[in-house]
DNA sequence: TAGATTATCTGCATGACGCAGTCATCCTAT
DNA sequence: ATAGGATGACTGCGTCATGCAGATAATCTA
């Protein structure tokens, strides 16, 4: 990834896949009127099996925590998700998901997600495992290196 | 990826794995001191084989053209690329990476880069293959489906 | 050669974000 | 039991990236 030497097919392609994202994310993010950051929020935490705090938020987006206050501001304005009060410890606000203001939401990914889908499901099962061990390992070589950088 | 259905390991692998890009192009920006946008566009620019104009930086980004301008501004002022006219078409400005200037940014990608390389090797010459034709996918449908979202 | 088109650049307004401080709640050590 | 510290979330304020709309220069076309 140096720039003096040549990159590999398979860097190039890395670098155009990772930006594609970047602008489905802000496409997405036009389509429903929310910021990029709101979307990627809602794909997090709707991913996640159950409620997270505001800080987990914080956490998952790298957002400071007076931003994650606000970004869940934005998200409970639109109606996507509310706040919850945790009964064990009741500094924390669990975020939790409505599930029927996705409905709209929803229903844009099911016409996008089943593209998405069709795509992975071109693969071998092989295959998939591929991509999943690439994707999880890439994850885990993510978390490394950012903890390397703010360390430097 | 509607939220009523249960969501396979790969989908939920996939939006950690995007989400992962977002957290460490933010490390990598803030390390270097700059916005993500900016580390997003030198990214593309240095994957590039030829200098290319402000209005291929606004497509490749998604930002307007003059939110591209603006871009390229810092990216000047930080010393990272240069402006040259076109001298065929004298309208048209010429976005050039600094080689020297990315001495620094290069000598962090040589660190991190290695780490990446090293994930990428692990694989075998069909796994690459996968993952390679993967992301052309990736990209292609992505591209697909942000026309689609911006006519509706 | 005039008018339309294209590529880039600017003035202005909006809004997301970080920072630093505040408040409420929980934990711990004496 | 209670004081001091830690933790989680929230606010005031300033900064700055971005979109929008219009300006300017260069090119193309009828």
């Amino acid at each position: 990834m140096t720039h003096s030497t040549r990159l590999t097919e398979l860097e190039i392609a890395s670098r155009h896949y990772m930006a594609s994202y970047v602008l489905f994310n802000q496409a997405v993010a036009d389509h429903v009127g929310m910021h990029p950051t709101d979307v990627q929020c809602l794909n997090l935490i709707t991913a996640e099996p159950e409620p997270v705090t505001t800080g987990a938020i914080a956490e998952m987006t790298g957002l400071t925590s007076g931003s994650a206050t606000r970004l869940v501001d934005r998200l409970v304005k639109a109606g996507y998700v509310e706040r919850v009060r945790d009964t064990d410890d009741r500094r924390k606000v669990l975020v939790r998901v409505v599930p029927e203001a996705l409905a709209g939401y929803g229903a844009m990914w099911a016409r996008l997600g089943a593209g998405w889908r069709e795509l992975l499901e071109e693969n071998t099962p092989e295959e998939k495992q591929v991509l999943l061990r690439h994707m999880r390992r890439t994850v885990e070589l993510s978390r490394r290196q950012i903890e390397q950088l703010r360390e430097a």
